[in-house]
RNA sequence: CGCGGGAUGGAGCAGUCUGGUAGCUCGUCGGGCUCAUAACCCGAAGGUCAUAGGUUCAAAUCCUAUUCCCGCAACCA
């Protein structure tokens, strides 16, 4: 068993509030290393927020406040949003922390003494509308800049540069050679075709353009650009540091997995890799890029205005806690490729997998114990270990713990309710209410066992996507609380009284049900 | 000819590598059950597998051409 995890979400830039794409990505992190955390104890997420730079600057400007006070004020909203998603995070790391702030001088400082990063002066196009040096290819055919239809100006500026074409060789064939590094793996033609072009960059800004960012040490002209400040997080924040690096960062580095979106795994599988080879650190294992979340099958934009937050869709459907939205954001979109949220999908996709199929089941077998045993469970009830439901039980782990492995969270999530839907099959087959009525006590007392066994296991093979849900089903089932996988052997639930009718109630009502319309009246 | 992916019943997808009765989820319709959250179970309808050729005893699957869609190349999560 592998001794730790250490997994990291991309940081988040606090130009705005977070959306639906923004929890998108902080969901599957969690679900993952929610799973990690039933399998092994030392498993830690990091995830962040990306706070410098010239837009940050420009809309604190345009709101008459600090650019510290627009950080700071956004950054409570992402952590809002985490909280209401339920996101166990280890760690969240602001870029304007000032451990932060000083391990990037230090990284940067490193990479400078190594003689890869050099002082050099270019000339560029630059469009005083954007704030940035804009390439020929990108103007209109009359030489404008797309974006303000103006000439841009040749201005000739002294940078940094990081000499990423030095590591070109180093990359290609390290990518080549380590076939789980950028998962999906369609993304590694993509990398190696922009590798063959690959061109130093510039990793310093004027302060005089730039002035919310991070000095360049020794010389205070200059700030730091995204790169070297924005990438380092994943080491900063567990306590890198080129000279005495901390235990924690000794014993989580290198990272399993970044997850990241599909924009920025340029950055991440080129840029933030040469940096790391240049600091002579190890490679992260995994790169793992989702997609793009879409809203009713079209691309969410603030032009468009149709840019949803998970609390609009939390508030929207009444929701008590997070479970269904996370079930749904992580389950119905293979990572890698986008998915799509629309509320129809949203309810038919809740309602089928969590209200019918799992909740229901639970309930039908809880009423079932409690109407033909009073809600106890005598010692010769309990089945075997080779009872069908158990090797079913015991086949489900396995292909989730395998396709947790390889990063397929839907899939995962599928095995899981196909098992429950299985069990439903079994229960139909079994029709323990016959063998109540025709007097077969013991075969039913067997069939009930079997289920709430598949139940015990269902809620620990869901509590990384439902944690609440998975939490009420154990409840129900007078268990305790344990979701590791340790938990997950036959036989879980003892001899003695498990509940009474009054105990027994769904753990997920079906959206829009008579029941749910009646609680939001409430 | 820049590189790559895709086109499968109403919707979303699997199957294509390793040719051989076209499968899953949701929806629709019919039936069953009555323990349950209008739930659950069974069955049915619905597809010439983008188009045109070719290879083969046999093609969704292999080959060629064409059409359409998408990703990357470009600091959108």
């Amino acid at each position: 068993m592998q001794e730790k995890f250490y997994l990291t979400t991309a940081i988040d830039y606090v130009n705005g509030a977070p959306h639906i794409g923004h929890a998108y990505e902080k969901i599957l992190a969690d679900v993952i290393i929610r799973h990690k955390r039933q399998l092994i104890d030392n498993a830690f997420m990091l995830t962040g927020t990306d706070e410098h730079g010239i837009k940050i600057q420009k809309t604190a400007a345009s709101k008459g406040i600090t650019p510290k006070q627009l950080c700071d004020e956004n950054f409570s909203k992402f952590e809002q949003a985490w909280k209401q998603l339920e996101i166990s995070y280890d760690k969240i790391i602001r870029t304007t922390d000032e451990e932060h702030k000083k391990a990037v001088k230090q990284i940067f400082k490193k990479l400078y003494d190594n003689g890869d990063i050099y002082k050099h002066t270019y000339t560029g196009l630059y469009c005083s509308g954007c704030e940035s040096f804009l390439s020929p290819k990108d103007l209109t055919p009359d030489g404008l800049c797309p974006h303000h239809l103006k000439k841009p100006e040749e201005i000739t500026e002294e940078n940094y540069f990081f000499k990423l074409s030095g590591y070109k060789d180093k990359l290609i064939e390290y990518i080549k050679s380590h076939p789980d590094f950028i998962v999906p793996s369609f993304r590694v033609n993509e990398i190696l075709n922009q590798l063959e072009n690959i061109e130093d960059i510039s990793v310093s800004r004027t302060k005089s353009s730039v002035s919310w960012a991070i000095s360049v040490p020794g010389d205070d002209s200059q700030s730091i650009y995204v790169w070297i400040d924005a990438l380092s997080n994943y080491i900063t924040a567990i306590g890198y540091d080129c000279e005495n690096p901390s235990e924690l960062f000794n014993k989580l580095w290198p990272a399993d997995v970044q997850i990241i979106g599909k924009d920025i795994i340029k950055f991440h599988s080129i840029y933030w890799t040469a940096i790391l080879m240049s600091l002579g650190l190890e490679l992260p294992k995994t790169i793992l890029s989702h997609g793009w979340i879409t809203i009713d099958e079209s691309k969410m934009s603030k032009s468009i205005g149709n840019v949803i937050s998970p609390d609009t869709v939390l508030k929207a459907f009444n929701l008590e806690h997070p479970d269904a939205f996370r079930y749904y954001m992580a389950s119905s979109a293979q990572i890698g490729r986008d998915g799509n949220y629309s509320d129809d999908d949203f309810k038919e996709k809740v309602n089928a997998d969590l209200a019918n199929n799992i909740g229901n089941l639970l309930n039908r077998t809880l009423n079932m114990l409690v109407k033909y045993f009073d809600g106890e469970i005598k010692t010769d009830f309990i089945t075997g270990a080779d009872s069908k439901m158990a090797v079913l039980a015991n086949n489900t782990k396995n292909l989730v713990i395998e396709a947790f492995n390889k990063y397929e969270i839907a899939e995962a999530a599928n095995y899981i309710v196909s098992f429950a839907d299985s069990v439903n099959k079994y229960v139909t087959e079994r029709a323990p209410w016959s063998l109540a009525k025709e007097g077969k006590t013991d075969e039913c007392a067997e069939v009930l066992y079997d289920v709430l066994e598949a139940m015990r296991h269902i809620a620990v093979l869901i509590y990384p996507y439902c944690p609440n849900i998975a939490k009420d089903i154990l409840y129900q089932l007078n268990q305790d609380a344990d979701f590791k996988y340790t938990s997950l052997i036959w036989g879980g639930i003892k001899a003695g009284k498990l509940t009474e009718k009054d105990k027994i109630k769904p753990v997920f009502l079906r959206l829009d049900s008579e029941f749910a319309a009646d609680k939001k009246k409430v």
